[in-house]
DNA sequence: CAGTATCCTCGAGGATACTG
DNA sequence: CAGTATCCTCGAGGATACTG
């Protein structure tokens, strides 16, 4: 980007903005990210390097600043006029994702490790007894990466993909497609054991409150058509 | 674009619209653009592969579709549900760049050969003289691509980088700073000629009339002021 | 904490010629 | 007219280790 040259102000607006990266690091900036860590830690595997290109860009473009914070060494990016200004259109991307790019998710785009990624972060470990809790998730239709372990504590869930030698408490075992579905909301997850396309196997108190703690996408009951209704604003 | 195989639909979205090309065509789309070789011509120098790529692209995430016109046998590609909706964000973008990007586009954006392509188009053959029109323009500040000529006759200008062998009727000297000020209207083109920062020779019925041939940015007389007042729209 | 440095790969895209 | 085919280059970005 940025080196088109071109006079155009169409052209050099979409030079600045029309990048992947561009959009959702402003995305992150307007749901309140101010730091590197920030971005990196909410940002899907952006590598450090990226990151810090982008940044250097988008103050360079003028719609972040860098500053101290008052009194601490931790350095803030901050959005300009500049960059509020384009506010409208990251929270229309966004909305547009709900209602459209959602069905645009197909089977080639189903990564079991980002999956596992995005499942072991919306466990809800409120729902699970205390203490910890050890969960296996097997998927047969994998030859690789076909298990992961879970170790649930309060506050903490840890991913992992080799046997931690922990005696499990809950084996979950279906298919990717059949899980990305409960995840996404498509199908619920009660329907889902019931016609045998999720298994669950463990300690019955476990098991039966599956609806409570089973991880969903933040954006699972959030159906298009609702979306549309009510003119939602998107949260991560 | 398109590979990152998340599921998050905000992620979805800025994998399917981050792309300056994407931005760039969709623009078009929405400016009444539907064929191939419409976008072809109005894109600058998009290559045919590359317009090729992200059309099918565009199809393939449902936002264009593709059809033969009826009873001939040219192809149109024309706005989905889905590709509509993205109308306000290349609206904004648009203003966007209006606004802001323009103060961001800085000396090293000035590439003679685009700077020229947009100054040929941009002439106002309708104020010279019937017949044809030779005019050489000079940048006395470059060392390469330092001169230039346009073949101007009633419906056509001609952009050549090697001397027509014709008559010349008419040359502008300037520094390509200088000509980028005039044509994008920070600066008028009778002030620029009293501060001889631009001169003009050939017959005096020409270089008269300047300001009413003189290439002019289609931005030239939008101040990113008045566009805030007028929320006006853009059109190229 | 907030990045930089280094090395490496691979694929995006430019140029050009060609085609139903 | 609406692209495809081919070939080539170069630079973007991933992975990893390191630093004031």
């Amino acid at each position: 980007m940025n080196e088109s040259g071109s006079l155009c102000p169409a052209v050099k607006a979409a030079d600045i903005i029309g990048d992947k990266w561009v959009l959702l690091i402003l995305r992150e900036v307007f749901l309140g990210s101010t730091r590197y860590n920030d971005f990196q830690r909410a940002l899907p595997r952006i590598s450090p390097t990226v990151l810090s290109k982008r940044l250097k860009q988008l103050e360079a473009n003028g719609l972040l600043v860098k500053k101290q914070s008052p009194g601490q060494k931790s350095t803030e990016y901050r959005l300009t006029p500049s960059g509020r200004e384009l506010g409208p259109i990251v929270d229309h991307m966004a909305t547009w994702g709900l209602r459209w790019a959602r069905r645009q998710i197909k089977e080639e785009d189903y990564d079991v490790s980002s999956f596992m990624w995005d499942f072991h972060r919306t466990l809800n470990t409120s729902e699970l007894p205390d203490g910890e809790t050890v969960i296996c998730v097997r998927f047969p239709d994998l030859e690789v990466w076909d298990s992961w372990w879970l170790i649930v504590s309060a506050d903490l869930v840890d991913l992992c993909t080799d046997n931690p030698g922990k005696e499990i408490d809950l084996y979950i075992t279906g298919t990717l497609g059949d899980l990305v579905s409960v995840w996404m909301g498509d199908v619920e997850i009660r329907a889902a054991i019931k016609s045998d396309k999720i298994r669950l196997n463990g300690e019955s108190y476990i098991t039966n409150s599956a609806s409570r703690w089973f991880p969903q996408s933040p954006y699972a009951d959030v159906r298009p058509e609702h979306l549309v209704d009510a003119q939602g604003k998107v949260r991560s």
